[in-house]
DNA sequence: GATATTCTGGACCGTTCAGTCCAGAATGCA
DNA sequence: TGCATTCTGGACTGAACGGTCCAGAATATC
């Protein structure tokens, strides 16, 4: 009944993301994030609990970003063509700046494992929807179960893999390579129609 | 000319790298590294200087070692044969616990990228090394160079992705049928006499 | 055994952290 | 216009951080 403004819960949201993705769940101090969200340490209090309930929800924004980066790239697309689009716009796609942030989920679990095993499960658990989105795919592009599951867990393999690669100094015609061989090397192990190349 | 004794700079080192490979750098906190060290404050900065001093020399500890598994690997043994072996030691030895600690220089590359760009590199630089025995080894097994530059690519890419799904709850036999995958395509792509399987 | 030199335990320092709290600003309703 | 209610800036708190310092323990030489 009274003052029902606040500042826009979902765009501070957004903004907490890319702290926590660029900086990490620890190198995140208060003062950083309330700077980047801009809002005080009173309404972040009151909208996300604390710093760790912060960053679960920060979690999931991510995977579900990632999953509807997925399901946009099936849209319309052989499931095959649609995987390598995603693992290429995962590699091209910097969030503004000039360097790569990597996976927020990735990220998580390295550096919260033994630290705040909570955190760290969380984050493992999102990946694992993001890989069974990667079954899903290469079910619908003809594999039987048994190798869908088996490939599925390659490709989180180098999902992962790349990730680490993005936030080393290598340039990004390297990662592009790497993602080439890979899926050179996949396509020659998928006894269905192959992808182009 | 007095008291000549201090304690085993190698194994305090050693000791050291170990809590850093678990918790991370941010989250290894001195009287954590103390306690796990066995020495006293003064002693740890009088030999190594700062926690960032003794950091740069774990990596450096870490990166030896890494390379001498590999080394000693390719001791008497087809260079594939010496790959595959280190990448199921690599997934199997745990360090004495009973979860997997992955890889320090990984998780260091990852955790403190944008947060001590330094340290960030100098892990980057060391697993570059290690791609770099990588494709020593592929050149060993009559790789073109220009094939074995693109496949030790590929290979610490599965490397980086296997040290994070170390870090994940993902059973044993998971990140060993990852490998077993990763050698069947990997097989398959190179042009010369292939290893088993 | 005395002394000079080096090492070590633990108290101490300023800084920064995440989280709490309250006074005052802002608004919907009457 | 005035009140009830909710939000917000910023001061505050206790704890933990990395790093410094010094008094005292320990030893090689004489």
């Amino acid at each position: 009944m009274a003052r029902p403004l606040e500042f826009n819960r979902d765009a501070a949201l957004d903004r907490a993301m890319r702290v926590f993705w660029r900086q990490g769940y620890q190198a995140a101090s208060l003062p950083d994030l309330l700077a980047e969200m801009g809002i005080s340490r009173s309404s972040l209090y009151a909208a996300f609990g604390d710093k760790r309930g912060l960053m679960l929800e920060c979690l999931d924004l991510f995977a579900t970003r990632t999953l509807q980066i997925l399901a946009r790239a099936r849209d319309g697309q052989p499931p095959l063509e649609a995987l390598r689009q995603f693992f290429d716009r995962s590699v091209v796609d910097p969030p503004g700046g000039k360097a790569e942030w990597g996976c927020l989920l990735v990220n998580t679990v390295l550096e919260m494992a033994d630290v705040d095993d909570g955190l760290s499960a969380h984050a493992a658990a999102r990946l694992a929807q993001v890989q069974a989105g990667f079954e899903d795919c290469l079910r619908d592009a003809g594999c039987p179960p048994a190798q869908a599951d088996e490939l599925a867990a390659f490709l989180m393999l180098v999902n992962q893999g790349l990730r680490v690669s993005s936030r080393r100094a290598q340039p990004l015609q390297a990662r592009r390579d790497q993602i080439a061989t890979t899926f050179r090397v996949l396509s020659a192990a998928i006894p269905t129609e192959a992808s182009s190349t």
